[in-house]
DNA sequence: TATGAATGAGTCTTCATTCAT
DNA sequence: CATGAATGAAGACTCATTCAT
């Protein structure tokens, strides 16, 4: 039997708990973001959060697990901010919704400048299971995309091109335009808005008059 | 004075250092292609040479240097072939040439598959120095991007729109596209007239009908 | 804040270290007296104590930190040893104050014989910057012995002679011999006294009857 | 059976290999007294003979042997140059005699700079097995010294002191300032005869009035 | 005999992880 | 829980020596 005097401290003690490990979290992001996953090592991390090197292990597995949470994280966010495009009648038009899509991945990456930082520069090629990971959320994304453009298409809204192909160049326009605007982190502020539009209009209309 | 004869010697012993160097140079692009440059180590390297320790530093300054030779071929293959638009009156159409620097791109990068494959994935993030290296790169193409971008407003080819975020665009399609096709290298093969036709004219007309 | 406890578990930190470091380091002198700068190994000093290969780096730079660290020692206590001859009235005469000079270098040299003996042997041509380091120790001693030539000279004490060479030959004699019986470690053990007062003798004297 | 034709051929061959030889012998001393033993590689001895790797190795077992055999001839020569003292009827005047291997040793040590300065600064430390000839050559030196040192004192020209000690300290300034003026190579010049018979006098008459 | 490419044992150094206090 | 000293596997690089031509 706990107390109700016990209860309070476990729940304390619980919220401490998760608080050090989102301070050590957050720090470990920071340390990522600037020197990459592996000239990162775990004694700058701890000395970001100044905490001791064995309170690092007493909340993170390894160094490649705290890198793991920290990447999921990010592409949990990212699954979710892509909604699949909702043709049931009264739904919002198709545009609108695209165009929300793209407006929340964009605040999504840019909320989190650091880590996708790290995302986009330094993640690939640390790990054949990462890179695993990062296939599969591309993979997701772009099964998005393509079921997306299918619907386009059947309603002639789409032109009749190469889905597999046109998936990518989607993703691919995002990866470079935000990792661009977010690596260039102390400069101009981004003014979202006109970034997601824009990025949407050229995937919609490409270069031509 | 050296006799004909030893001319010969002279000549076969420079073919021989220039063979052998290019030897490990194409082993040591298949092992970082498959590893990425940190899980690659020297010693993965002179086992897949099928030479020595020493040998390798006979060559090589470091494994630093070595995986510099290598990006630093890729890049300056991929500047060579990307020319910038000639619209001098008797000049080829924009278009042909437009098709015809992507055809060199989309032919340069499928030619060095491997070294592409690493350039996409694990160059960034490596080193400070590489980075930089990268981002010269990357902002070369983009320069002529750009001016073609220019070109083709002041002619009435291009819709007014942002030319940064569209050359950032271009750049981002060719390397997701081009990371994508590369990677599955054991795969079905590539049509490359088709792939280069594609990602222009996706870049051109975007989705819309 | 730091409680008196924290206070008491620091100070016990800080003389466990500085224990573990000393222990390193009198392994290190025994194992360069041993076998010399070059031929000792990481691994022979790391055996010798006891400790793991980290934790030599833990607590030295480099192999050529810790011989700097030894060798800086041992000169400094060098450079103690050997005090200007005070010819203050009231002072005490000349005779006893070399006597006093010899005896704390032969001391100072032989209660540290490993790395006398180092010093002696192995430490020159290690390096040009230890090179420079020992030239400045030579140089330092030679100018205290030059002034107390130029003084005895003055006083009529010291025959007119070449104070340059003169210098080179005391600091020769108290080299050679102390070398000599640092080295015979095991064997008889020396008397101090005698030792200095005939090397005193030698230089003051001659051979001559 | 061999012509005298072949003869002359072998004969210029012979010479022709000694010459080789010799080259080597005088670039690897140049070598060794620039950068120490340690410090000079193979690589820099062939570098300055202009010779091939392999045929270093056609003339010299390895690296020490060529640094034993530079070694061993002036340790030869030196030796060479002391002679015991004669005390025979009708032999010249004993200090005679010793300035003469005064000078002989200056002569040798000076004639041959190079390895001097390697003989007294790098040698030591090198192998258990050079400090062991080193010690005999020392100690050669040193018994000739002694024996002088006893027929002195016996005719009433040395006064009694520890020979042991003795030896050192005679041995011990030659060292020391044949070290001082062979190190300091470009400089001004230094006169032989003036510094024999200054070490000389040193030794006999010590620093007293 | 001469060459110089090839060798590989040996050395230093780093850093993620563990564990006694 | 917190600490930080200790660990040792792993990696890059050197260089004296060998050997096929």
């Amino acid at each position: 039997m706990s107390s109700a005097r016990d209860d309070g401290r476990v729940a304390r003690a619980a919220r401490q708990r998760h608080d050090r490990r989102e301070q050590v979290l957050v720090c470990a992001e920071r340390v990522f973001s600037r020197k990459g996953y592996h000239a990162a090592g775990v004694a700058d991390i701890i000395a970001e959060a100044g905490v001791a090197r064995g309170t690092f292990y007493l909340y993170f597995e390894s160094k490649r697990a705290i890198f793991d949470e920290l990447l999921g994280r990010l592409l949990a966010l990212l699954a979710g901010s892509v909604k699949r495009i909702d043709v049931a009648p009264g739904a919002p038009p198709p545009f609108e919704q695209l165009l929300a899509n793209v407006n929340r991945v964009v605040d999504t990456l840019y909320d989190h400048r650091e880590m996708t930082r790290v995302l986009l520069r330094t993640a690939p090629g640390i790990d054949a299971d990462f890179d695993r990971k990062l296939e599969e959320s591309d993979g997701r994304l772009r099964a998005i995309i393509e079921s997306a453009l299918a619907t386009g298409e059947t309603m002639g809204l789409v032109r009749p091109c190469d889905h597999e192909l046109a998936s990518l160049c989607v993703l691919g326009t995002v990866k470079e335009v935000m990792n661009h605007y977010t690596v260039e982190a102390g400069g101009r502020s981004v003014d979202r808005r006109r970034l997601a539009r824009d990025l949407l209009e050229y995937n919609l209309k490409g270069l031509f008059r």
